[in-house]
RNA sequence: GCCCCCAUCGUCUAGCGGCCUAGGACGCCGCCCUUUCAAGGCGGUAGCACGGGUUCGAAUCCCGUUGGGGGCACCA
């Protein structure tokens, strides 16, 4: 770690318990990681800054307001360890309904916004350019409310916005290129540019930081945050997460509900540790980080402008870092959901003798399912595959040779193992080769967790059953 | 089409003018360990997009090119 400079070279000030941020997601029936990702951002700011995390949905249209999608996000970032009493809220931006007809008013008394009847086709008609944005036709008409009459904001002919970006620095804008864009539908609803601003206004925000996608309207938002007679906030543009074809990540075509990644058996500290990685990583030559690291590290100025890529072999990997990590006990625990919903009953007295063979094998929880299966099964499953490649030449001598040195064996791994690497001396097979057969007979799987404990925990009938069994199906 | 943003190994990144013969991690490959598979240990593979400047000196600063991305609705 290099030595701190000056307080004043850092941006976001280290304590302020004014700094207020938001998470602003709009319910869609699922939790985007990006948005993950943005909410982290806003809390370790907050946290770190002694500052607030402000939680709003954006629930104004009408087809993104299921109760059951606002408590998804609730749950979600409770997952993330962003429970309620992290931040203020939620609040709905459908409450602030009468702030957003008040600052429409305030604009439309100042002249900062007229109403406008042209309608889209009107437009593309007059400029013979559907790349055009609105001509400004009605600026100067004068029309008052109306049927069918939509408000627009008269932006400034002349002259540049530019907005202080903590990650992009001062991205500025020509403010002729910037349309008169609506402030008001037809129907007197207010659309989010402005509807989220006059809600950020209501609600102190003094830093948006929020995802690259926006970076475009933030001009538009900054004139109407001035003509609302307010300083705008500090913005940072978070870059996009990408696929693998470097574009956005979209739930159309990519993974990207939090909760699927949460029902495969990512940890959520895993799942958190990876998100902040994408952009950011911490001082040294390390990022499998405790939080803590994180929460005093962090620095939104030090997030890359460019965009990321979802990765989901490193977020295993981590995953198996932080499994790992678990004790024994905690792996259980984190396990008894998968294991409760398996097509078979599982016997937690069982599976404990298996879970610490199993922890160093498993990158996901779900995994965990198909590696213990042998043990609560009447029989196993078989994999065609492996019991093509484990039933060849001497397998069947070798099981007949097992079943009967294993009839009269003390059981334990040790004798288990012993008794077996005899077997396999007869046939001049080192034990890697001679456990083979034994193995898929019994688990019915030529990977596995180690085999000996595993006969050792499913008992001397049993084995003795499958491997006979084996042979019948070998024979037959 | 217009506007804006971005550019270090395949991927995520460190680097903020000399410490860089460019470091780490994931992936991949090899070796060791080993009852399979993992885990672990060791080693390897691979990168500053290109062209101009500025400077004694550029991955680092400036300009351009190229290439990506995002946004341009009476969606949020």
């Amino acid at each position: 770690m290099p030595a701190p400079g000056p307080e004043s070279s850092r941006l976001v000030p280290m304590s302020s318990s004014s700094l207020r941020v938001r998470f602003a997601p709009s319910p869609t029936g699922m939790f985007h990681v990006g948005g993950a990702r943005s909410a982290l951002f806003n809390w370790v700011m907050a946290r770190q800054s002694g500052g607030t995390l402000v939680l709003r949905i954006e629930d104004t249209d009408a087809s993104r307001n299921k109760p059951e999608w606002t408590e998804g996000i609730i749950r979600a970032l409770a997952w993330l360890g962003i429970d309620g009493d992290q931040y203020e809220g939620p609040y709905f931006q459908s409450a602030n309904l009468d702030k957003h007809q008040e600052a429409l008013k305030t604009l439309l008394e100042q002249g900062r916004a007229y109403y406008c009847d042209c309608t889209r086709q009107d437009v593309v008609a007059r400029t013979g350019d559907p790349n055009k944005g609105y001509d400004g036709h009605c600026r100067d008409r004068d029309l008052g409310p109306g049927e069918g009459r939509a408000v627009r904001f008269r932006t400034p002919d002349e002259g540049t916005t530019t907005v202080v970006d903590l990650i992009r620095g001062t991205p500025t804008f020509e403010n002729k290129v910037l349309e008169d864009f609506v402030i008001a539908r037809s129907d007197g609803s207010v659309p989010f540019l402005l509807a989220n601003v006059v809600d950020d206004i209501t609600q102190g925000i003094t830093h948006v930081v929020r995802g690259e996608e926006h970076l475009s309207n933030t001009p538009k938002q900054q004139l109407l945050w001035e003509a609302l007679g307010h300083e705008p906030p500090v913005w940072a543009h978070v870059p996009v997460i990408v696929n693998e074809k470097r574009q956005k990540l979209s739930k159309r075509r990519d993974k990207v509900a939090l909760e699927d990644y949460q029902a495969e058996g990512y940890l959520a500290a895993a799942m958190r540790n990876y998100l902040m990685l994408l952009g950011w990583a911490p001082s040294g030559d390390r990022e499998v980080v405790p939080w803590e690291v994180i929460e005093r590290e962090f620095r939104i100025e030090e997030v890359n402008a460019s965009p990321a890529f979802f990765d989901v072999k490193k977020l295993r990997a981590i995953n198996g870092d932080y499994i790992r990590a678990l004790s024994v006990e905690e792996f259980i625990a984190e396990c008894r959901p998968f294991l409760e919903k398996a097509p078979f009953t599982v016997d937690m007295d069982v599976f404990a003798r298996l879970a610490g063979l199993a922890q160093t094998r498993v990158a996901v929880l779900s995994e965990i399912v198909p590696m213990v299966d042998f043990a609560f099964l009447d029989e196993p499953v078989f994999d065609e595959a492996s019991w093509k490649k484990a039933m060849k030449e001497p397998a069947a001598e070798i099981l007949a040779a097992a079943e009967e040195a294993y009839r009269d064996a003390p059981w334990n791994a040790d004798e288990l193992k012993t008794r077996l690497e005899r077997v396999g001396a007869g046939f001049g097979l080192k034990l890697g080769k001679a456990q083979a057969p034994v193995r898929v007979a019994v688990t019915g799987r030529t990977v596995g967790l180690p085999l000996f404990e595993s006969l050792e925990v499913l008992g001397r009938d049993a084995t003795l059953a499958r491997i006979a069994a084996a042979r019948a199906r070998l024979a037959g």
